[in-house]
RNA sequence: GCGGCUCUGGUGAAGUGGUUAACACGUCGGAUUGUGGCUCCGAUAUGCGUGGGUUCGAUUCCCACGAGUCGCCCCA
């Protein structure tokens, strides 16, 4: 129990850490190329901003919030997702006031109860893109192909954007009733899931994958024939965005969103090869949420992708950068009187940004040896009673074995010529 | 929350109801005097996820729990 990390976390080891800084670096790159802005909000927010933004009666917030009372008999929840925090924040801190689009990315842990499987951890990261302010789909279409660019540029292949508009609050209940009646005559044809989302959501029917083979959801009511005149104009002109962009997408008459806050464009990117977990990122529009938490009524787009499922699709497709880590130098030292000797010339070497290294356990001379080969560096600094005496330092060229006697002053001008 | 599979050292793993739990990698030490990468030699699990039970005896059989993994569910 206390060498167990809590079930469905994750340490993130130096070797990983690399791909992880890698791939954030990545990340700022693209946010500043499309004129993004990070924020990084709390961990924790008051429970009630998830009820209210995510929904209650999403699996999301019945079962999967980590939600506890603080010492202040608050009630306070680890974010499961981000986008209601945003909001929040876009609020709190007025942002609205100065310019009319708000654009912000954020990376980030989330937290979910979930059972752990590949690709589903229950402190997990996200990086996530918000433009808030704008009804335009155009709009939307810009943080589709921020997302598509970035998976690609990356240089994941096989990947599936998938499109599709759930409607709005004048046109989606219109759907959600005909698909209520619908299957509520067929009932018989649903599994034993698909009843039960009868009840609390229909649209989620869609999306089932023990019925998508049956007859029962080819003969569906489809939303094209509920949507309303606004949000069919905006999917037909976010689709001629899209073509304009030269992406290839897959209008998805069955690709629904789990949060309540979607409004219109819903968009995933899948990475088949993940098998059950393949949706690496997903987002839409969510004009609602705003108002809900207390805004005025404010049209928003946004996406959230996940870095553990970045990295695994990466590690898959062997896209990972080759890790490179080495030091340039070497300290080496022999006898209890060229330790002090051997730390100034460590502390020298740092201070002229020559990175450097060199054992602490009192090995002998030939350990320190197989220690600094290890240790891909350049050079092995060879200081013993001699050195000392004569305040120089014997350099070794790890690579060509040639060795040469220095003094202690031109070291660090020597090795940098060399480097 | 439900179901399948798995659980041996730092790592990959072999293996058996009963003497010293293979092998490989890694790590550490050594092959004379202050020098590496190759080679050679030696050391390295009183222990087989945890706790019970069956048995004369269990790492090997049974049960529970835990963790991992895959699928359902959910989602990024």
């Amino acid at each position: 129990m206390l060498t167990n990390a809590p079930r469905g976390t994750k340490d993130i080891l130096p070797e990983q850490t690399i791909n992880w800084l890698w791939l954030e670096n990545k990340i700022r790159e693209l946010c500043a190329l499309y004129g993004y802005d990070e924020i990084r909000t709390p961990t924790f927010e008051h429970t009630e901003l998830f009820l209210r933004g995510i929904g209650e009666g999403t699996d999301v917030v019945d079962k999967e919030m980590y939600t506890f009372t603080d010492r202040g008999d608050r009630s306070i929840t680890l974010r499961p997702e981000n986008t209601a925090s945003v909001v929040r924040a876009y609020l709190q801190n007025k942002l609205y006031a100065n310019v009319g689009l708000v654009k912000l990315f954020y990376i980030g842990s989330m937290f979910r109860y979930d059972r752990p499987q590949a690709g589903r951890l229950r402190e997990f990261h996200q990086f996530g893109v918000e433009a808030i302010g704008e009804k335009n789909p155009a709009v939307d279409a810009e943080i589709i192909l921020l997302a598509w660019e970035f998976l690609r540029s990356l240089g994941l292949n096989d990947l599936t954007l998938k499109i599709n508009t759930v409607g709005c609050p004048a046109c989606r209940p219109i759907f959600r009733r005909k698909l209520t009646e619908y299957f509520t005559e067929n009932a018989e044809d649903l599994c034993e899931d698909c009843l039960r989302r009868l009840e609390k959501n229909p649209l989620r029917i869609l999306d089932c994958k023990v019925d998508a083979s049956k007859d029962v959801l080819d003969d569906a009511p489809r939303i094209e024939t509920c949507l309303c005149d606004d949000c069919r104009e905006h999917f037909n002109s976010l689709k001629k965005f899209l073509t304009s962009a030269g992406i290839e997408y897959v209008v998805d008459n069955r690709l629904v969103r789990g949060l309540d806050y979607y409004t219109k464009t819903a968009f995933e990117i899948q990475y088949a090869p993940l098998g059950a977990q393949s949706a690496v990122a997903g987002g839409g529009r969510y004009d609602g949420l705003i108002k809900e938490i207390g805004g005025d009524d404010t049209p928003a787009v946004g996406f959230a992708a996940g870095l553990e499922r970045i990295l695994l699709a990466l590690e898959l497709q062997g896209m990972l950068p080759a890790q490179t880590k080495k030091i340039d130098a070497f300290v080496v030292s022999g006898g209890a009187a060229a330790e002090v000797y051997a730390f100034k010339l460590l502390t020298d070497l740092r201070r002229q940004n020559i990175s450097a290294a060199m054992d602490f356990a009192k090995k002998s001379m030939k350990a320190q040896m197989k220690s600094a080969a290890k240790s891909g560096a350049k050079f092995a600094l060879i200081v013993g009673d001699d050195e000392v005496a004569s305040s120089t330092v014997t350099i070794k060229n790890l690579e060509t074995a040639a060795q040469e006697n220095v003094a202690f002053a031109e070291v660090s001008e020597k090795i940098c010529g060399e480097l």
